[in-house]
DNA sequence: AAGATTAACTAAAACGATTTAGCTCCTAAA
DNA sequence: TTTAGGAGCTAAATCGTTTTAGTTAATCTT
């Protein structure tokens, strides 16, 4: 039933060493013996066993990957360019999320690097503060490649978009659109995204010399659409105006729609909102949700090609390039900012 | 750098034998000497080698998911709840996702074998039409749990949800509502969900009295948006009317919604759709989606559950059990439905 | 005090592949 | 007829664990 080379080798009458070679295709083994080893393997339905090989290759041809959570459109088409590469490269692809947690996220590095992943491709926990778990990856001789969430201090390749010019840019488009007293919904303090949004918040409405107002900006820990919804209440009921809004996700400015809404306040005549991450439920949504496509797809893809080609310069030239990567972000124009000028 | 048991022992004076059962918590080691080790190990940094400690347990705590794909809220649910079992019984999950290539199917089947995973889970590409890769998985001594799309024939555990409940609890609801020319967005002719989705239509149908009208029902493919706008929109050209429509899927059902709308076709009042898996974007479009909740987070979690009680099983008793599963679903009313009567 | 028991270890084989070094033939050149 | 060279294999070590079957020394029993 369960058969190894050992077993092929004693029916063919050959040693394991000849079946090994055979079927790994060595140049020292003749073409004849190749084909029968081959199809009597296949009769048999012989399967590898990437563990026994792992031993003496010390490639595993498995990479790990990390999320913070799973169930997030975003994070699904980042998998899915990750898996597709990596399917394409025949790479095993081993995950696991977070669920925001650091200490979550410390047990699955560690679960990885005891799975011997040839690397870990993963995008930060919110409350990641500290990197030991990081360093440790990269000295157990791992390629690590972050993704979206970054630290940026640590010495690894990473991809990200440009956060501070997307929030510039989502900002500047209220701006264009008339609107002067815009009001942030920014993400959790410590992540390097809703830092670098902010800051491109900030830096967009300076460059147009409008006043910066700390009243405006609430932070959101979860990026859920019931913080959306809660934020939303609690600027409307403070009694301060605005005319524009700057959400840190889609989620969040879904649930600052609905509060509005409820409200029979005009989106976008009365304020114009924009989301972030262009979620399929922002085109859905009444008044559709105008946001700033991250190109979801597109990172998982380049994560996963900075790994290999970090591999391969590990590989031949025995060092790491440690690469960083910043893809660059589309506005997608839709309802919730079209108003009349 | 690099870390062995070998090593830690030379350092400890002790075997490796010592240092293994100290780590594994053997009975026949001192406690004092399971503290100089264990104390040790986190020190120096050791992380195990799973690898090389699966030739002699023959188990890696790994287990195999495969999707038809994967950026779909409702099987990034089902990840989810897998993933969290997973995670909470130390499990490793490898993933990967067929695209709904059979082909791709048995590809990653195959990379999971020689994988040695200890289970495969997973839900099958809409052209899978045989099933020796599936018998493949069995014949090597690694159990098999298929979710949501399953094989009716392989012998294996299954979950899923009632389809033909659903399907006619979901017509039920249209006819309830008043609606007599109901049609019906079907999924594609092979898989088992599909099928019963439209047996449950029919069944409703004829128990209601309601003649079946083979021109109401129409085949959708992929599932996706355009398609459901493609085929609202052959049938409204066809010139068939109709007061009631059940979609296979919510995406589908959006489609449609977006060509009634163009046409500025009253919903619910003229036509009331239904559609199927409660996808967060079915609750902001205007209308909003009635759909049928197929308990996504709970499926993923029992097929994991499943999973473990089989593996239990093997272990003690050394035999399957092979159960089936079938999770009950949940209509959800909204306003697609919601007509004045 | 001698034998039995027990606590706390160790030795060594085993898992299934890969890979280095070496061994046979056989052929061809000298 | 040697012999050098190459083609096509094999032997055996090795990777890092686990686990069975001891072994040793200390303690207990009578």
């Amino acid at each position: 039933m369960k058969s190894s080379l050992k077993q092929i080798a004693k029916a063919l009458n050959l040693s394991t060493a000849g079946v090994s070679k055979a079927l790994n295709d060595y140049p020292d083994i003749s073409l004849a013996t190749k084909k029968i080893v081959k199809s009597y393997v296949k009769k048999v339905g012989y399967k590898a066993n990437n563990q026994a090989a792992y031993l003496r290759t010390r490639k595993t041809r498995t990479i790990g990957v990390i999320f913070p959570e799973v169930t997030n459109h975003f994070f699904s088409e980042i998998l899915e360019g990750i898996m597709d590469q990596a399917q394409k490269n025949n790479y095993t692809l081993i995950i696991g999320h977070s669920k925001e947690s650091m200490d979550e996220e410390k047990r699955l590095v560690n679960q990885f690097l005891q799975q011997k992943v040839d690397g870990i491709l993963m995008s930060l926990a919110q409350n990641t503060s500290e990197f030991s778990h990081l360093e440790d990856v990269v000295s157990n001789e791992t390629i690590l490649v972050l993704f979206d969430k970054i630290a940026r201090t640590v010495n690894c390749s990473k991809v990200s978009i440009d956060d501070k010019k997307a929030g510039f840019n989502a900002t500047e488009h209220l701006i264009k659109k008339g609107c002067s007293k815009i009001a942030h919904f920014r993400g959790d303090l410590n992540p390097q995204n809703s830092i670098d949004r902010y800051l491109g918040y900030r830096e967009a409405l300076s460059l147009h010399n409008i006043n910066y107002d700390a009243n405006k900006v609430l932070i959101s820990r979860k990026g859920s659409v019931k913080e959306g919804y809660l934020l939303a209440k609690k600027l409307y009921e403070s009694g301060i105006k605005i005319d524009g809004l700057f959400c840190v996700t889609d989620m969040v400015a879904l649930g600052a729609i609905r509060f509005f809404k409820e409200q029979k306040i005009d989106i976008p005549n009365e304020i114009c909102i924009i989301g972030f991450s262009k979620t399929m439920v922002g085109s859905f949504v009444n008044p559709s949700l105008t946001s700033i496509d991250q190109k979801a797809i597109k990172m998982g893809k380049m994560a996963m090609k900075l790994f290999i080609s970090e591999e391969k310069m590990l590989r031949t030239e025995n060092r790491l390039e440690n690469q960083y990567l910043e893809l660059k972000t589309k506005l997608i124009k839709r309802e919730s900012t079209d108003k009349i000028l």
